[in-house]
DNA sequence: GGGCCGATCAAG
DNA sequence: TTGATCGGCCCA
């Protein structure tokens, strides 16, 4: 009876995700407000994205400084996920967009729980309010269930654990808000973080913080 | 081989 | 506000 991740996507879906993906990042990262997520017995609709240009000139990309054996599904084709581990203990996910070789990738940094809120609370432990459950990337990746084995599959094709839906509703562009990345040391002039205008489960912004040697430190 | 810092989160 | 915790990448 359950639909296999696969069935849930018309060809008409997956012909427009592909699409989206494909083309140029920005659009692509509104695009994806909205859209859902299927993986692990849960669904999450995306609130929250962040836009990484690759190598072309974003000092703020894992690609900016070229090709490593870490971000190379980066520079793989469009719509597969890039999931990578940082701070020593969270895994964070994101689409790759764009033509082959650019290594663009859309961060997805939150979403609402549509689906599955009782399988997600069992991976996350029962106090956490309905908004926190995928609220930030890293709770938004435990919330799919998924890890590192995700890393480099499709999100179109429904041949890996995870599932890409367009959105029921269409979000437009006059409900999605833009600004500076989260937690980025560089090009912190560029608003290139997306969010659903006023949704409560969008992460709250800090500013980088860079880190202090000293137990002081010079006012500034 | 050493050291530094990170697209974070939760507790105090 | 701060500590946890470790892999990637730069530099020596």
């Amino acid at each position: 009876m359950d639909l296999s991740p696969g069935d849930r996507a018309t060809d008409a879906d997956r012909a427009a995700l592909a699409d989206l993906l494909a083309g140029p990042l920005l659009p692509a990262a509104r695009g994806l407000l909205g859209c859902q997520l299927h993986a692990g017995g849960a669904t999450v609709r995306i609130t929250e994205v962040e836009a990484y240009a690759g190598t072309a000139g974003d000092p703020a990309s894992h690609a900016h400084r070229g090709r490593t054996p870490r971000n190379a599904v980066m520079f793989g084709p469009a719509g597969h996920v890039y999931v990578y581990f940082t701070y020593g203990m969270h895994w964070c996910m994101n689409v790759v967009t764009g033509v082959e070789g650019e290594a663009a990738a859309v961060l997805l940094r939150a979403g609402e729980v549509v689906d599955g809120v009782d399988v997600v609370r069992k991976r996350k432990g029962v106090k956490v309010p309905d908004r926190d459950l995928a609220r930030g990337p890293a709770r938004l990746v435990v919330a799919l269930g998924i890890g590192a084995a995700a890393n480099g599959t499709s999100v179109i094709d429904g041949n890996g654990p995870l599932l890409l839906t367009p959105p029921t509703r269409p979000v437009s562009r006059s409900a999605i808000s833009a600004g500076p990345r989260v937690g980025v040391a560089a090009a912190q002039d560029v608003p290139w973080r997306f969010w659903i205008t006023g949704d409560a489960t969008v992460s709250s912004y800090r500013r980088h913080v860079p880190r202090r040697r000293a137990a002081t430190k010079p006012a500034e």
